[in-house]
DNA sequence: GTCAATACTTTGTTCTGACATTTTTACGTA
DNA sequence: TACGTAAAAATGTCAGAACAAAGTATTGAC
């Protein structure tokens, strides 16, 4: 009755078992080979057929109903959500979003300075003295202007020369760097933009921007990075996928 | 070293074991019992003084870590992350939100009737003929506007009266006819009110509003609702925790 | 005294096995 | 025929064990 997704598992690869099955699986979503509403097999064949554990399979299909492309009703069986569209929304900066679109992003380095901020400081649990390195960068799109990202890095980061950020995204330099932000704090509003802004963002007077604060923190507690960032409203808008455990 | 939460575990109970743990946890963090920083009584000894197995002990902080309570380092141990403030996003309606933080808000319903639209159908997964509850609600706290609500409900809800929204908040009256909403996917963005919208919330000429369009889901896939909201940008912002797995 | 290799601690992954709970289906009896 | 009970099917919970991987600390050699 339920379709048997092909899967190949690599039991010498450095992937964990359970990853490489809802990679897999995920894909199989994806690609429309299930369809929406399709019951999906049982955790106990699945495992049979693919000589795994019962918990590995367990675990696999948990990562997918958590992402909310599974549905499990106990008693009844697993089925394939029906919406497809269920991205997670992730730690990506709006480069990385736009390389996968497709776009050609650019960067432009605005300011490049550093400063201190008590506020910035208390976001991200430094010392209010604490000297921060401070990003102004304009963002383009196709020679399209669509945002103002704001940046405050901690001590550590001091470094950072105007160069690597044109050439790659923020959060590419920091992952190179070993940073790895892990939870952040998001607020998001909307304002009039400053004059500075609307030149930048060639905005008509009427025109708002949309505005994302951020507190990111790595594995340790330790701060990574604070943002304020306004978008052009009518190019942009945030997607969030909430589910209720 | 490690701080000794004090947890009773009752295993007559229904509730999962796992889960009463990360409940008494959680709750040692809440209360200030386990400070920001502190280190965490590791798996295998918390295991052995609640005579738990280490599977259930690892789902029980598993919980806290994807609620961003804890942090996990391999090799180095468990500690509790100094951030406090770690709520959720929740698929909470507004009312909810100031009734918690101790507003009196209010609800005006300035329309309800039965309509056809295409794209919120679409949006639901439902025919594009059906007929929804179209409800459109001002609300104000402490007598000051907060938002536009305009809301749509599928068929079976097609019966719920004016009063009923009047006086509690619309996902209460959802969850008292067993709807429970489990995946919801937001958009977030801004624009410039509509001259009603404008006066409902009594904007000055120049300010613009924070909108959010929203499909919810129940557990079964069947949808809930389909909201459409703008808020005052000045008085209201939106707080997202995103964590990276 | 410094540096590198080793041992130890802690979390991560995987397996086997068992029983509980919920829902549907099928069967048997009144 | 209708209803209730029992079996089956599926997910949920829990235990115990073993090994892997990562990070720290210790120890040993030079």
């Amino acid at each position: 009755m339920a379709i048997q997704v092909g899967v190949t598992i690599d039991r010498s690869s450095p992937v964990p078992l359970y990853h490489q099955l809802a990679e897999q699986l995920s894909g199989a979503i994806a690609s429309g080979q299930l369809q929406p509403g399709d019951p999906f097999e049982n955790e106990i064949a699945l495992a049979e057929r693919l000589n795994l554990s019962r918990p590995t399979v367990r675990r696999a299909i948990q990562e997918l109903v958590s992402q909310g492309l599974l549905l499990r009703q106990r008693g009844l069986g697993t089925t394939v959500a029906n919406r497809k569209v269920h991205r997670r929304a992730e730690l990506t900066s709006l480069y990385d979003d736009l390389k996968r679109a497709g776009g050609r992003p650019t960067t432009t380095v605005l300011s490049h300075e550093l400063v201190r901020d008590e506020q910035v400081a208390a976001a991200l649990d430094l010392p209010a003295d604490a000297e921060l390195l401070s990003i102004v960068r304009l963002r383009l799109s196709d020679d399209q202007p669509l945002a103002v990202l704001r940046n405050w890095l901690p001590p550590a980061y001091n470094d950072i020369t105007r160069e690597c950020l044109e050439t790659e995204g923020m959060y590419a330099v920091l992952r190179d760097r070993g940073a790895r932000p892990v939870v952040a704090h998001q607020t998001i509003s909307a304002r009039m933009p400053t004059a500075a802004e609307r030149r930048h963002l060639r905005l008509k007077s009427s025109e708002p921007v949309l505005t994302m604060t951020r507190s990111a923190f790595d594995a340790t507690g330790n701060p990574v990075e604070y943002g304020d960032h306004c978008y052009r409203a009518q190019d942009y808008s945030i997607e969030v996928m909430l589910d209720k455990r």
